[in-house]
RNA sequence: GCGUCGGUGGUAGAGUGGUCAAUUACAACAGACUGUAAAUCUGUCGCCUUCGGGCUACGAAGGUUCGAAUCCUUCCCGACGCA
């Protein structure tokens, strides 16, 4: 059987990917969803560089406006929500596009990446948190000595984690990639870095004019507590222009080294759009001649 | 003009005779990524290197010393104070 296409369109901050997402999902039918670990949820709009209803001309989100703040959102549940999404886009006859900046979320699809089922443990946490790393890497290694010695030893957050499921399961499972069943066709947008800066310049700018901090008295008034604030981005903690600006640029070089480990995207500057149109018809065909 | 304090690596800023190519932070560069992923974490960061080490460096030039970013002298520059 053939296997159904998804276009797939990533890229750093500020490339422009969601205008073009909605440029190709007119041109092939197309419903799009999005890759955004923020975007989930409600309320953060201009923070995030949301799109508008308006700016969506027509075409249906998915995975936009999911979730409540008070909720916490992790991969599995994208995961879930997301391959569900392009089952019933495809159902419908329709093309499903994926566009996003978040790598994690992206590779959860795109590789079925199988993730341990083992639901955070707040307690547990709670306890670990205080330990040293040294202490945590420590008791992975009695657990789990396989994980232990994969795993970054430094690193709490991880460490944390792999206790808690070795804890639920007795073992960190090895890392498993299913099959998926559809096609992805993956499209990187990128900028020259002097273009990228000033494309990222301009877009915080426009943040602070659209009210990016009104809309973080809006959050910290329906309770959102600083310490949550935090965990939406530096967008909104004590934000200011300038300091939006570093960090987005950090932000956005560390999302390239994730997709440079990803062979399979071909990168376009978003003023190729005429190529990546070409491109795309081209991989749409291919597959139509593979059926033959 | 006199006096005081200061001039340190891309920046800020420690160090005040040896363990100093120089704490640290930031920036920069590279990288990791098993339910927090705009998160979290790692490495490199004077030049050269056969990775043992070699060379040049803490405003400039001299000097003291076995040894100086650190002490002394002069000069240049900056801040402040007094004229």
């Amino acid at each position: 059987m053939q296997k159904q296409k998804v276009i797939v369109i990533l890229g750093q901050t500020a490339t422009g990917k969601s205008d073009f997402a909605v440029k190709v999902a007119k041109k092939y039918n197309g419903e799009i969803i999005s890759a955004d670990s923020r975007q989930v949820y409600k309320g953060l709009d201009i923070g995030t560089g949301k799109i508008s209803k308006k700016e969506m001309r027509g075409i249906p989100h998915y995975l936009i406006d999911v979730v409540s703040l008070k909720k916490k959102f992790a991969v599995t549940e994208y995961q879930k929500k997301a391959i569900s999404a392009i089952a019933e886009i495809l159902s419908r006859g329709k093309t499903p596009v994926i566009c996003g900046g978040t790598g994690f979320y992206i590779d959860a699809i795109t590789k079925g990446v199988v993730f341990p089922t083992v639901p955070p443990n707040l307690k547990l946490r709670k306890i670990l948190e205080k330990k040293s790393t040294e202490e945590l890497f420590k008791i992975l290694k009695k657990l789990d000595t396989r994980r232990a010695k994969n795993i970054d030893s430094k690193n709490k957050v991880r460490l944390v984690r792999a206790i808690e499921i070795a804890t639920a399961i007795g073992k960190v499972p090895e890392i498993k990639e299913t099959k998926s069943p559809f096609k992805f066709i993956k499209i990187g947008l990128y900028l020259p870095e002097d273009k990228l800066k000033k494309k990222i310049e301009k877009r915080v700018k426009k943040m602070f004019q659209m009210g990016l901090l009104k809309e973080i008295k809006r959050l910290k008034k329906a309770g959102v507590s600083d310490k949550r604030l935090k965990e939406f981005g530096f967008e909104y903690f004590n934000p200011t222009p300038e300091k939006v600006i570093k960090e987005t640029i950090k932000y956005a070089k560390r999302q390239m080294t994730w997709f440079k480990r990803d062979k399979e995207i071909k990168w376009f500057e978003p003023i190729e759009s005429k190529a990546i149109l070409a491109f795309l018809n081209e991989s749409s065909d291919k597959l139509q001649v593979k059926l033959k």
